[in-house]
This record gives C-alpha cells, structure tokens and sequence, in this order.
RNA sequence: GGUCCAUUCGUCUAGUGGUUAGGACGUCAGGUUUUCAUCCUGUUAACAGGGGUUCGAUUCCCCUAUGGACUACCA
C-alpha cells in the first residue's frame, strides 16, 4: 500500500471553529493509525478574506491539542512551500495545461453581467447555470471567434478561467463515509478555476496542490461534498490519480436547527473555538475556559466516531488506535456541552492532589492568596471529586479563606434553634481544650462529647458549619476546622453568633 | 427553487432480517453523607411516517416528511 498522506487545509480567516479541529484531528489519527503523514496547508487563495493572527491561531491550537503537525509552513518539508499565497506560480502553470487540453477556457463575463442573469433567473423560478446549455451566449473563448478572445486578453482585459463541464455525463465516485454517489454534470456549472486576480480558486489550488503533495486520503467537511464531482473530473482532465475521499459529517447546534456557530456558544456560555480569540470581536477559548486539551481531544473525537466498544476515555494515543474511517457516523452530531464538561471532570480526577494544587495555586494568585503547596494539597484532595474545572475548586473552598459575611437566612430559619448560640459556646469550650486539632482526633473526641451530653448531633453540627462555612455546604466539617486551624474556628463561632443573634 | 447528503432514547451513539433494541451524558428516585456535592444503585426514554420485499423488518427497496450542505472571481 502507498504511503498514507493527509492533509488539514484551513483558510487563515478568523479562529478554527471546533468542527475545524475534529476535521484535523481525524486526519490526524487516520495518519498516524498507519504511520503516515501529516500535512498542514494554508489555504489563503482569497486576499479579502485574510485575517491577521489567524494562522498563528491554527498552529497554536493543533499545538495545543496534540496533534503534530509532520509538515507545514513552521515545519517545512519536502512538497512545500505550504502556503497557497507562496506557490502562486505554480496554480498558473497547471490552469494553462487544462486550457491546452481544451478542459478550460477564458471568460471575460463581467460580474455584474453574471449576477443581473442569476437575479432574472430567479424571478422565474429557475437557477442560472454558467454550462454547456448557455455557454455559447455568454462571453468567452469558446463562443467567441478565436481572433476576437485573443485580442482581448492582449489588451489585458480581465478574465477568470473556468472549468468546461462536460454535458449530460453522470459521474461515479466513491465516498469512504457515504459509498457510491452518482450525479449528472448537467446540474454543475463551468466553476472559476482561475480568478482574474491572477489566484486561483479554492478548486484549481486544492487538487493541484493535493497531487504535488502527494496526497493519500482527503478528509474533509461535508460541505465540500456537493463540489466532489468537479473535483474527480479536474482529476481526470489532468490525467491523476484521485485520492480517495472522506467527507464528515457536521457539528450542529446544542438545540434548533442548523450548524454550531460561534452565537450558540455566546448564548449558551460555552466555547466554540479551541482558544481565546483576541482579536476585533474577540471569542472565549476552550483552553482558557479550564480545558484540559486531552479531555477536549477526547470530546471532540467522539463527536461523530465511535470505537464500536463502550470505552468512552480515550488517550491520544488510543484514539489513534482505535481509530477508523469507516466508524465515522453519516450524520450531524449536535454538540452537548454538558458532556464536555463531564469529560474534563473524568481527566481532572486523574490528576494528582499534587498537580490540581499547584493548578490552583495559579489561580489563587490572581484573588491574592498565597498558600504553601502541602497545605493545598490536602484542600485540593477534599474537593477533588466535586469539581470539573480548576476554578470550581475556588466556588467549593472559598470560605476556607475568608470567614463568612452573610449567613444563609433559610438555613438560619430552620436550622437555627433558641439554644443554638448556647450549645455553639459549649462547643467552643471544648474544642478551645482539645488537644489535638486535627481532624481524626477531633472528631471522635467532639462526638463523643455530643453524645454524653445527650445532644442532638444535627442541631450542632449545622449550627456550627452555619458559622463557620455561611451555609449548608463543604467538605467534612472536621476537615474545614483542622484545615482553617483552631484560632480562625473560634473566631467564626463567636462572630456567627453575635451576628445571627442580632 | 435545483443538486447532493442524512434520519435509533432529550443529546452522543451501539446494534441485528427474528434482541427484553445495549451503553454514556442528562432527567428522576433511592442509598451513602450530621450539610452540600461527589459516589453507588435503580429509573426514565428511541428505531420519523407510509408503502413494498419477506414467514418475519428497526435492519433491504421506494415514496413522503423533516433536517443539513451546496448552489460566489469564499473556502
């Protein structure tokens, strides 16, 4: 079997939707399943459309999730240059060959021209297709007299060239995702190959540059599908081999119609890019929202594949493999952020007490907390399973650093007896003689105290985590108190109380 | 409008010409927990509709419906 070769071809025009990443990332697996290459290619043929940063974007998060690019425009490699804009030259060469084979012509129809025919057609209920049934009465070099075009390209007037689609021929393909797909070339216009801004087109530069590259396996959006056929005939008009082609299916909203786009994320409140996006209308990132980039990895991948086993946490490594083209779904996934948030929750309990404390120390730093990593840890490791994000570990121990201002007035209604203020003072005598304030000593020796003095264990413990916490929340109470020490514990009964009392 | 693609629980999906249609997220309920959360257990819920083919169709074929993509000198 030949090489494997795959490429990922973004255009650099804003920051990689996360749909964009999943096409990456199956590329990526596919090669690597079976040690092939692969390939990063900008696509930036539309001058308009170029977005500063953006490509720096595209390495920064295929960078960030792993995937390795083997050659692009960091990396070099022997098929470069890796940049459309940087092998202009080489798109002229190959649009004159298909001129000269008689598959393309010039067309010197001015756009205006072109949209007021579409704008008529439509009134009409029709669709204007620029083929072989109108051809002749438009303005090219296949209506016009061989004198007459030749002129007009030495007076330098402008032109596009485009694609002479054959007429009535149905075209057979393959797609590995879909299967067999027919359709009749009546349906397809002459596209422009060629613009007359001297670049050329998405679909002149893609299989050009897929053939001197040498690629295997095209693995690409569902939304190339419908352009498949003029891409197997410009295949065919040059004399190549075809790649064999996989087109995926897209992601879709949470909820309604239609595909994910960057307002779902807005209105929802999650990300629908890999990375912040700083720049004009900026956009929240994946990894800046407490990502882990292998739990979006895995998130991403089985948006539209599976393994066919009930195996749900996927390294990167195992995904390669597991990964097949053929398990790849036909249909649209619509994108649940819940679920993402449970994947990172799975990766988070995998770290280390160690490694989440030293996470959390970052983020402590910014509400200007500085506290040693031991004592960290043993927070960290209270919290640990209740969390999905570094950040949630600050919503569950905020009240370890800061004793409470407000006290939940529901829980003081229900919870808080006549005698609460009382039994909190006796309670506090006792922990003042303790010998121990640890959690293991004090516990048993707090217990057994309640209970020889015939009290009722709910009425304390709430009262007490009510002055110490502000709530009916947290960790052991134990635990919070050792945690807090016993000089910050008496301070919180003695405030609670007074302020509860009032 | 035209062309093409798709359609299994709310969501991601497994699956087969004969299954109690399986798992995960979510939901709900119970258990654990002195609280909350976690966790555990259980529950919930699906083959878009209609025709065929067949002894039998969720599975194969056709139609309809719905959804999607494309329909630019954008990719």
């Amino acid at each position: 079997m030949e090489q494997v070769r795959v490429r990922f071809a973004p255009s650099p025009t804003g920051p990689l939707h996360i749909g964009g990443v999943r096409t990456a990332l199956y590329n990526y697996l596919f090669a690597k399943k079976s040690g092939g290459t692969f390939i990063l290619r900008i696509e930036d043929t539309d001058q308009t459309r170029f977005v500063e940063g953006a490509e720096e974007y595209i390495m920064e998060s295929l960078e960030w999730c792993g995937i390795i690019v083997d050659e692009g425009i960091k990396e070099g490699g022997p098929f470069g240059p890796y940049r459309q804009s940087d092998r202009k030259a080489i798109y002229r060469e190959y649009a004159d060959i298909l001129i000269n084979k008689g598959a393309a012509y010039y067309s010197f129809d001015t756009t205006e021209h072109l949209e007021s025919l579409r704008k008529e057609a439509e009134k009409t209920g029709n669709t204007f297709i620029y083929n072989a049934s109108n051809r002749n009465e438009l303005s090219n070099s296949l209506s016009l007299a061989e004198n007459e075009w030749k002129i007009k390209l030495e007076k330098g007037e402008p032109y596009v060239i485009r694609y002479k689609m054959p007429k009535n021929e149905e075209i057979h393909f393959e797609d590995i995702i879909r299967g067999h797909i027919v359709v009749n070339s009546s349906t397809l216009d002459d596209k422009v190959l060629f613009k007359s801004d001297g670049m050329p087109t998405y679909h002149l530069a893609n299989i050009v540059d897929d053939h001197l590259m040498k690629i295997s396996h095209v693995i690409r959006g569902e939304e190339w599908l419908p352009s498949l056929p003029l891409h197997i005939l410009l295949y065919r008009s040059f004399g190549w081999d075809p790649p064999l082609f996989s087109h995926l299916p897209l992601l879709l909203k949470p909820d309604g119609k239609g595909k994910l786009s960057k307002r779902d994320g807005d209105k929802m409140g999650f990300p629908v890019f890999p990375l912040f996006w700083p720049f004009g209308e900026t956009a929240k990132g994946y990894r800046e929202e407490g990502y882990y980039p292998d739990a979006f990895v895995n998130m991403i991948a089985l948006l539209g594949w599976n393994p066919g086993t009930e195996q749900e946490i996927f390294s990167m490594k195992e995904l390669i493999d597991a990964f097949t083209i053929d398990r790849v779904g036909k249909s649209g996934s619509r994108f649940d952020p819940e679920k993402a948030k449970w994947f990172n929750h799975q990766y988070l309990q995998k770290k280390s007490n160690n490694q989440l404390a030293i996470e959390f120390r970052e983020f402590l730093r910014t509400y200007g907390h500085h506290v040693d990593i031991v004592n960290l840890e043993v927070l960290v490791g209270m919290v640990k399973e209740r969390v999905s994000f570094v950040r949630d570990i600050w919503d569950q121990t905020d009240f370890f650093f800061k004793a409470p201002e407000m006290y939940d007035q529901e829980v003081i209604k229900k919870r808080w007896t006549p005698d609460s203020a009382a039994l909190l003072m006796e309670l506090k005598a006792e922990l003042e003689k303790a010998d121990s304030f640890s959690a293991v000593d004090l516990e048993p020796a707090i217990k057994s105290w309640i209970e020889e003095k015939g009290y009722n264990m709910g009425v304390i413990m709430n009262a007490f985590r009510l002055v110490v916490v502000g709530a009916l929340r947290g960790p052991h109470m134990f635990d919070i108190i050792s945690w807090i020490g016993r000089e910050e514990t008496l301070k919180r009964i003695d405030k609670g109380v007074s302020h509860i009392n009032k």
